[in-house]
Formats: C-alpha cells, sequence, structure tokens
DNA sequence: GCGACAG
DNA sequence: ATCTTGTCGC
C-alpha cells in the first residue's frame, strides 16, 4: 500500500506548488503554432492491478500521421500517495526522468509540446499535473484530464447545467469553456471523436495559449483519449 | 463527523 | 489507477 503522504509533507507540496503556479506560462507562443509541429509526446501511467507498481510510458508521435517514433517505458514502485490536487508530486519525477532520457537518447525525436494525463491550470491553484511538469522540465504542456475536476467554491462543478452542455455536443470539435465564477477561463470540454460521448478536459498546461492546445488535442485525436496519451502496447 | 476530489 | 459484456468499427 502506498505510503500516506504526512501533514509535514503536503505542506512542503503546497509551498511548492505556489513557486511553480508563479512561473506557469498561458500565452501564445510562436514556436508552437499547430502547423510547426512535427512532433507531440504523450505520458501516461498505468498501474499494475491492487499494487503499486506502476509502468511510466513516454511516447512521441509524429504530427499529422501520428506515427510513434520514439517510446520510453519504465516499471516504477509508487510511493506516494494520490491527493486530488497534488497528483504531480507522484509521477512528476518520473516524467522528468523520461523526458532526460529522450534528451540524451534521441535528442532529434524530442517533442515540441507534451500531452499530460492530467490537468494543466483547471485547478486551484492554477497548477495542475501538466503546468507543473511544464514548468519543471521548461517545455510547453498541455493537460487533458477524462474527468472533470471539480472546484465548488470557484462554480466549476459537474452539475445539471454542466451535463445539459456536455449533451449538447456531437461532432468532433464541439467545445465549451470551464468558466470559474469569476468569469476565467480555465480550460475547455472537447469532444475529441464523433463516437464519444463525453469530452475530454483540456486546459494549458505551460508555455501554450487554451486555444492552440485545444487544437493540438483534436489534431491528435482518433479516439476520444489523444493518441499520445493512450495506453501503447507492449 | 460526512461527502466530493485529475490519476 | 483497477474491476466489468458484448458490440461496433478503424
Amino acid at each position: 500500500m502506498s505510503e500516506v503522504a504526512s501533514e509535514e509533507l503536503q505542506d512542503c507540496w503546497k509551498k511548492e506548488q505556489d513557486e511553480l503556479a508563479m512561473r506557469v506560462n498561458t500565452s501564445y507562443n510562436e514556436d508552437i503554432a499547430v502547423n510547426r509541429i512535427s512532433l507531440v509526446g504523450g505520458l501516461d501511467i498505468s498501474f499494475v492491478k491492487g499494487t503499486d507498481d506502476a509502468c511510466i510510458t513516454l511516447v512521441v508521435l509524429t504530427l499529422p500521421d501520428l506515427k510513434v517514433v520514439y517510446e520510453d517505458s519504465q516499471l516504477i514502485k509508487m510511493v506516494a500517495l494520490y491527493i486530488p490536487g497534488y497528483l504531480a508530486f507522484r509521477e512528476a519525477d518520473f516524467f522528468h526522468q523520461a523526458l532526460q532520457r529522450l534528451r540524451v537518447k534521441h535528442k532529434e525525436f524530442f517533442p515540441q509540446v507534451m500531452l499530460v494525463d492530467g490537468n494543466g491550470v483547471l485547478h486551484f491553484k492554477r497548477c495542475g499535473s501538466a503546468s507543473h511538469l511544464g514548468v519543471i522540465c521548461d517545455i510547453p504542456t498541455i493537460g487533458v484530464a477524462k474527468n472533470l475536476y471539480q472546484m465548488p467554491e470557484e462554480g466549476i462543478v459537474r452539475n445539471d447545467e454542466h451535463k445539459q452542455k456536455v449533451s449538447q455536443l456531437n461532432n468532433k470539435g464541439d467545445q465549451f469553456e470551464l468558466k470559474t465564477n469569476n468569469q476565467d477561463v480555465l480550460g475547455m470540454a472537447v469532444l475529441s471523436n464523433n463516437q464519444a460521448t463525453n469530452p475530454v478536459y483540456v486546459s494549458v498546461g505551460h508555455k501554450c495559449n487554451l486555444e492552440t492546445a485545444v487544437e493540438i488535442v483534436l489534431k491528435c485525436s482518433v479516439a476520444r483519449v489523444p493518441e499520445p496519451i493512450r495506453q501503447v502496447p507492449p
């Protein structure tokens, strides 16, 4: 079983998250203008049944043809407890290492942008795991979550109004904004596939703006979950 | 105390 | 994250 994160450790995490949050960049970055991107990376973690053993996978795909050109899988032992809001602290180091290996081994495949399984600024500190990773590695990232991370105190909730909007998404590319009570747009619910009934929740991770993020996610989507973060068969 | 909470 | 059936489709 995972170790319990002590309150001391959580305080540490909070401080680090505050510092990282100040460094998140959500502006337009010409380097990742959609038509210039040729390599997109993806990061995901899959657990072995009921254990704390997990496989961290980093893949790099070409755009627009979505072919896998690089894959790095590493079996690891997860020791940190999962606490909603602090997802990045479980996995960021492993992802960081995977990116370092890529930089050393195959620099030519280093992606212009990474898709991360989780949220970017759609987060109560505006620093979800995608942003966290983007800042530590100093690379553009996009957060893609399969479920809405609710923030009741800011009005981001899966209520009837939300469900109503979701039911009106019919075609690939249909989307609606995820707005706080202060009218801050933190992310976009995007239908990534014509067959899907549920959207994915896209938010800026780092060094990118929301429009670009959504466009890239759509270009990478065949199934509901964008190709770079889908499970790659062993 | 309870519930709700990306993966 | 994981457990789960059959069904449809690239």
